[in-house]
DNA sequence: TAGATTTGTTTCAAACTTGAACCAAGAGTC
DNA sequence: GACTCTTGGTTCAAGTTTGAAACAAATCTA
C-alpha cells in the first residue's frame, strides 16, 4: 500500500493544530504556574475531582477522565497529596482500589486559579473564534476522542460500552451484581 | 470585573479539545517510539529541518517554527546528534550561532518513519474529518496561534514583522543591512 | 572604543513523564 | 480451596522538560 500522503490542507491543518496546541499548552501552564504553582496537568485533576460526586474519584476513574496514564496520574495526586490539596482514601468495597478526593484546601486553590485559569482560555482561544467555530471545534474534536476511545480497549475484546467500571467512587457499594 | 465563565458551549467544546489532544499526542508519541524510538517532538525537530533550504536552521529559527523553547530544543538536538541524524555547524556569519543540519542518516530515518506517521495522522484525525471540518481546523488554530504569536514578542516593541531575523541559515550571508 | 545592552545558545538542578515490572486483591474455573 | 487470569495501583530507572543562570559574541551609545 503506497503511503497516501497528507493534501495541502491537510498538512496546513496539522500545522496549524499543532504550533497552536503548543503555544496553547505554554500559555496555560505559564499562567497556572504563576497563579497557582502548578501546572495544568495538576490544575485539570483537581478540576475534575471538584465536579465529581461527594469531589472523590477511584485513581483509575479520574486518569481516564483525564486521559492520563494511571501511573502518571500517581505522581500527580502523590504531590496534590504532599500539598494537602487531595488526599487518598481507601475503598471500602474494593481493597486494590484508593480513592482520591479534593480537601478543602484544594478546593479553595482551584477556586482562586479558575478565574485566572478561565481568563486564560478566553483570551488565548474563544475570543478569537465565532459562536459557529466553538461548535466547529466540539465536534471535531468529540469525534476525534471518541475513535481514540474506542480504539484502545485492550483489541477487540467484544467490549461493551455500557457497564463498565464497578465504580466504587461514591459512597454507595457497586450495584450487587450477584 | 467578575469573572466570564465559560458558556456550556465552550466547557464542552474546551474538554473535547484537551481530551483528544491527550489521546492524540499519546497516539503519535506511541507511533513513533515504536517506528522510529523517538518521541513525536523529536520528529518534529527533523522534519522541520527537511524542509529548511540546505536542511539546515539556527537554533532560534528552528524553535520557532517548532514552537518550542530554546532549552528544549537544545535537549532534543543533542540526542538527535549523539544518533547521528542532526550535524551542528557554526555559522559563518554570526559566531553566536549555531546550525543544525539534518544528516543523510537523519533524513533516511525521517523517510522511513514518515509512512507509518502519516498513516497514523490520518487514522486518528483526517479519516474521521470531512473536507469541511479540514478547513475549519485549520481556520481556527491558525488565528489562535496568530493571537499567541503575535502576544509574546517582549511586550509592545513595535515589533515590525517584515525584516526581521537576520537568518544565517542558507549559505549566504544576511543582507548587509548596513 | 570602552562600557552597557541585546541576542544566540548552552548548562544545570529540579520537576515531570514514560513504560516496564511488581504487588496485592478480586474473579473465574475446576 | 488451589490455580489462573484480570484488575487497581504503585515503584523505579531512564528519559524529557522547565526556567533561571551563565557565557559569549554582536550591537549600541556616548
Amino acid at each position: 500500500m503506497t503511503t497516501r500522503w497528507l493534501s495541502p490542507e491537510e498538512q496546513r491543518a496539522w500545522r496549524a493544530y499543532m504550533a497552536a496546541t503548543h503555544l496553547l499548552e505554554d500559555a496555560m501552564d505559564r499562567q497556572l504556574q504563576q497563579d497557582a504553582g502548578m501546572p495544568h496537568l495538576f490544575y485539570s485533576v483537581l478540576a475534575n475531582l471538584s465536579e465529581a460526586p461527594e469531589r472523590r474519584l477511584r485513581m483509575t476513574d479520574l486518569a481516564e477522565t483525564v486521559k492520563i496514564t494511571r501511573s502518571r496520574l500517581t505522581y500527580a495526586v502523590t504531590r496534590l497529596e504532599r500539598d494537602g490539596l487531595v488526599r487518598r482514601e481507601d475503598c471500602r468495597w474494593d481493597k486494590r482500589s484508593s480513592i482520591a478526593v479534593l480537601t478543602d484546601e484544594g478546593m479553595a486553590v482551584l477556586e482562586r486559579a479558575a478565574p485566572g485559569h478561565v481568563e486564560t482560555v478566553r483570551g488565548t482561544l474563544f475570543d478569537r473564534l465565532t459562536p459557529a467555530q466553538v461548535g466547529q471545534l466540539e465536534e471535531i474534536f468529540t469525534s476525534v476522542a471518541r475513535g481514540l476511545q474506542d480504539e484502545a480497549p485492550e483489541a477487540g475484546t467484544g467490549d461493551v460500552p455500557w457497564r463498565r467500571r464497578s465504580s466504587c467512587p461514591s459512597s454507595q457499594p457497586p450495584p450487587a451484581s450477584s
